[in-house]
DNA sequence: TATATTTGTTAGACTAATCTAACTTTTATA
DNA sequence: TATAAAAGTTAGATTAGTCTAACAAATATA
């Protein structure tokens, strides 16, 4: 029962990390198409075919001509040691190094592709065994195991109801930096005030501050906690 | 005076590395030859001729057919900014995370490419500004400056010096770890009580151990301070 | 100094990852 | 259901880094 192997290339990499978010986003049905990778990767279509084939030689993925993509377990497995890298390196830069929300993911998308089993182990032990990133994401631990979470969207809230924010949908530097503004962050305890009909925006109070009103696009990027 | 081209990738950045170090080593004339190269990366001739034509053209080195190789300025300074990464991570991993003496290199070999000027900086930040890395060698500064350090080799000494380890020369993993077996590491006190004409080994007291006899070659692998 | 040895270069080929352009299959829709 | 649109594939080319084998230049040595 050894799933990782280590002689990935750095692209291989990339292809089984995405594979695997576009797994977690259409949560019933875990396929991907040959379109769907190529606009994740920022490559053409006929760039993620040949990839794709390469990885089937691999018992990375299943895949058949003109068919969808799933990931085998052993390509899951290796995803998620991508993955668990990667949120570990985001919460070292922004716990130990300072770096804002925004900044983090750049450069864990170059670090997450260290080879090295005890420098991840190692890293996991100094920050204290996090179970979420930053940006409140679950760490996956050595053996796989994925840390879950209660968590629902902003906007399914109703009026007067109370919740804490555990993690960001949408991780653009756009929106985190908006967030900053408002000086939410994980764990900031929000109150919906009122729910607007017409637009679907919501009125709600951030801590202990002045009332305000955020879009619906706003509230179906965040996730809280009842 | 902007040295520092970040669009240079894993194997210039080796290739510059590789030719610093080279020009350490033999101080007095700071060239290196195509072989010498080669060997040094683990490459075959031809690919390093091939290698030192597109960093001639980058203008990192100069170069002309079947002469030697000397880093230009520009080279220079990206070589040392390279050194300075390597340096500081090997300083993390040996201070933060544990690692031992002999297994921080291979590590940072890979840590040194990360692109992020924010990240170094932090990162040397975060260690306290170290002037050593933690086989004695000097970290450069942001600005490619190198700190220096007073050290003979153990070899220099005569009968009854007295002496602080301050580096390694030799950082060979059999090296390290017999460092380790002998309780020697940065810092440690050394008194050379006899030299052995013979064949040029000494005897030696480390710290307040009993007296115990090292290699010529044992000698002229390890840095000291007077 | 003539020749052998060492050092370095060139030419041609390979692999991984990418592209474009043309083609094929599947799916959606009129 | 016929056809247009979307999705996916193939073929052929490109680039970076590497190799081997054959060759050329420089250096060492008899």
């Amino acid at each position: 029962m050894f799933y990782i192997c280590s002689m990935l290339s750095y692209t291989e990499e990339n292809y089984l990390k995405a594979l695997l978010k576009l797994s977690f986003q259409n949560e019933d049905k875990p396929e991907a198409g040959t379109n769907e990778m190529a606009a994740y990767l920022g490559v053409k279509p006929a760039t993620a075919t040949d990839m794709l084939k390469k990885l089937k030689e691999k018992e990375l993925v299943t895949y058949k001509k003109y068919g969808k993509i799933l990931l085998t377990e052993t390509g899951k497995q290796n995803g998620i040691a991508i993955l668990r890298k990667h949120r570990l390196w985001e919460t070292f830069l922004y716990e130990k190094l300072d770096f804002s929300w925004d900044e983090v993911h750049e450069v864990a998308e170059q670090l997450e592709h260290i080879q090295s089993a005890k420098l991840v182990d190692k890293l996991e032990e100094f920050l204290n065994f996090p179970e979420f990133d930053p940006h409140g994401d679950p760490i996956p631990k050595a053996n796989g195991e994925i840390p879950s979470i209660d968590k629902v969207l902003l906007s399914e809230l109703k009026e007067d109801e109370l919740c804490k924010v555990v993690a960001v949908k949408d991780t653009s530097t756009v929106f985190l930096q908006y967030l900053e503004k408002l000086s939410i962050t994980i764990g900031t305890a929000i109150k919906v005030l009122e729910r607007i009909d017409f637009d679907g925006s919501l009125s709600i109070q951030i801590a202990d501050e002045e009332p305000r009103n955020v879009s619906m696009k706003f509230a179906e990027s965040l996730f809280v906690k009842r």
